[in-house]
DNA sequence: GTTGACCTTCCTGTAGCTGGAAGCCCTATA
DNA sequence: TATAGGGCTTCCAGCTACAGGAAGGTCAAC
């Protein structure tokens, strides 16, 4: 199967994949007589495999010691776990972050008249002068 | 006022400063005789200003017309206020998938042993083999 | 005069791709 | 048979917002 095929089976684009070859996350290829990269069921299983990881969140290393665990097939489960467990940690940070930042930018916008008179509490607050809790 | 002290004074690092000098946020610095930049308190202002705002998660482009916008007396509020909310927007896209993400590892987790066992639920969902709502 | 703390510029690396250029391979069709 | 197209190859650049570090100039203090 050629990269083009294979990155319609996956969800990976086939520059991605490319990609994600040169990183050392998948094995280089099989090359066809012509040179083209070749995949077998199993790559696309591997490349399915890394999608849903990348759509949870996990970095590129993080998926590389998970396919490294789904390989081990004397892996420990708390060791899998653990890796989800920070990857939770991190994700709760930035959403705590976020929410905090959010709720800073809709109390702003709240007192912001939003019309055509300069008058304005957003930029009153980037400029230091606290508007009122 | 050299480039340490605005950075002390601001709380935008040294090294940053120099950045938003390079990438055009903020005007070229006038130098000393030495060639040192030199900062003024209405650079500190800004550079305050500039701290604030990218603490709010808005990007250097909107920090730019953000800042351009607080310079114009004559700007009308919705114009501030657009460029917020559409921040918020980002905001709150950024957190649902936050929260999605969150949501399917802590499933996942929740049905993991976590011991010394290679019986994993996470990886197998990751492998393709969804685990129950 | 020599340390040490600054400052300068310039280059590299970070994360995870994406876009594009230049060029080869293969098939189908006029 | 020529050519048009689509897909493949490699390599380089760009994106965000900096941080680290090298090589070297400046200045005050001891």
């Amino acid at each position: 199967m050629k990269i083009g095929d294979a990155a319609k089976r996956s969800g990976v684009p086939a520059k991605t994949i490319r990609y994600y070859e040169s990183v050392g996350l998948i094995e280089p290829a099989t090359r066809q007589d012509n040179g083209y990269r070749a995949y077998s069921e199993t790559d696309i299983h591997t490349l399915r495999f890394i999608n849903r990881a990348r759509g949870l969140g996990f970095t590129v290393k993080d998926v590389a010691m998970l396919l490294a665990l789904y390989r081990d097939s004397s892996r420990a489960s708390a060791d899998v776990k653990a890796v989800a467990a920070r990857h939770v940690d991190r994700i709760d940070e930035k959403i705590a972050e976020l929410q905090s930042m959010r709720q800073t930018l809709l109390h702003l916008i709240d007192r912001c008249h939003g019309d055509d008179r300069p008058d304005c509490p957003i930029l009153a607050d980037l400029a230091g002068s606290p508007v009122g809790a």
